[in-house]
DNA sequence: TATTGTTATACTCTATAACTATA
DNA sequence: TATAGTTATAGAGTATAACAATA
C-alpha cells in the first residue's frame, strides 16, 4: 500500500479488459449471466413467460403440491417476491392454489394441464436457446461449467 | 407436444432443483452471479464503492485518458448509464475529466492519485473476496471457469 | 409467540428515447 | 446529418419491514 505509483500497463490494443479484472470470476460471470438472461427473456416472451415465471412453473410441475414458501426456497427468492409470480401463473390458468387440511395458512401449488403443456414447450425453447448461445461449448464443457458454478452456489442452499 | 401427460418425476428429496432446470447453464449462472455480486457489493461498501464504480475506476486506472464512450464499451454498459457512475467517481475526487483538443464533445477520464490508491485497495479486497467465495475451486478450476465464461460472452464484444 | 402468505416500499441495474452541443 | 455526452423515465430484480390470519 506504500509502494509505487504505477503498477498498471499503459499500452492496450483498444478494447481489452483491465488487468485487475482479468483474473476475477465476477466480471466474466456478470457478462455471461447478463447475456443469457436477457436472451432467455426474449425467448420466453412469446409464451407469455419471463425468467421468473418459467422457473417457478418448472418447479411446480416437477414438485406438484409444494408450498409457496418451499417454492421461494427452491428459487432462492424472498417469499414476498414470489407472491406476484404465483399470482401471474394462477391468473393465466397455468397453476391452481389449494388449501391443505390441518393448516389453513398454507397454499399448495399444482400445475394445470395447460401449465404442464406450456412448461414442456418452454423447456424445449430454453434447451434450444442454450444450444444456440452455448454453441462454442461442447456438451462436455457445458456440464463442466455447471459443475463449477454449482460448487460456488449449490442449488437450494 | 401430443404425447404423454407426465414426464416429470414425483418423488424428491426435499430441496432438489427441477429436472428440466438441471441441465441448463442459466439457473446455475444466475445463482453464482447473484451470490458473488451481492457479496462483492458488501465488500466494496466500506470503501465508498459499488460494483459499477469499482469496475469503472479499474478501467480508468488501467487505461488513463480513455473516453467516456469507450468506458461504456469496456463495461458493456449503455452510455447513458455510465454518466452517473463517472459523476460519482469525479465527485469523490477519484477521477478527473478533461477536454481534448480538436473535439469539444468528448471527455477524457483520468484517475487522481487518490483514485489509484483506492483502486489498489479495492483490487486487493476483491481478490481476497474471491479467494474466500471460491475456496471450493482451486486456482486451476477458477481459471478454467473464467475461460468457459468468456467463451460464452467474450470481454468487450 | 411463531409461521404463512401478503402488502408496501425502496433501491439497484438495465433499456430506450429524446435532448444539447458540437462536428 | 452524425456523434458524445446527457437527461428523463420505465421496467425488471431484489431486499426489508410490517401486517393479517392462523397455528
Amino acid at each position: 500500500m506504500t509502494a509505487g505509483t504505477e503498477s498498471r500497463g499503459t499500452d492496450h490494443e483498444a478494447g481489452s479488459a483491465p488487468l485487475s479484472l482479468r483474473g476475477l470470476v465476477g466480471p466474466a460471470l456478470k457478462r455471461a449471466h447478463h447475456l443469457l438472461h436477457s436472451e432467455a427473456g426474449r425467448c420466453l416472451e412469446p409464451l407469455g413467460l419471463r425468467g421468473a415465471t418459467y422457473a417457478a412453473l418448472s418447479v411446480i410441475c416437477d414438485r406438484p403440491g409444494l408450498r409457496q414458501g418451499e417454492l421461494a426456497g427452491v428459487l432462492s427468492a424472498e417469499r414476498s417476491n414470489t407472491v406476484g409470480t404465483v399470482e401471474a401463473l394462477e391468473a393465466a390458468g397455468w397453476i391452481e392454489r389449494r388449501r391443505i387440511e390441518g393448516d389453513r395458512r398454507v397454499w399448495t401449488l399444482l400445475p394445470t394441464e395447460a401449465g404442464r403443456s406450456l412448461c414442456r414447450r418452454a423447456d424445449a425453447l430454453m434447451q434450444a436457446q442454450e444450444d444456440r448461445m452455448l454453441a462454442a461449448l461442447p456438451p462436455r464443457d457445458r456440464a463442466r461449467l455447471i459443475t463449477l458454478l454449482e460448487r460456488i452456489a449449490p442449488p437450494e442452499g
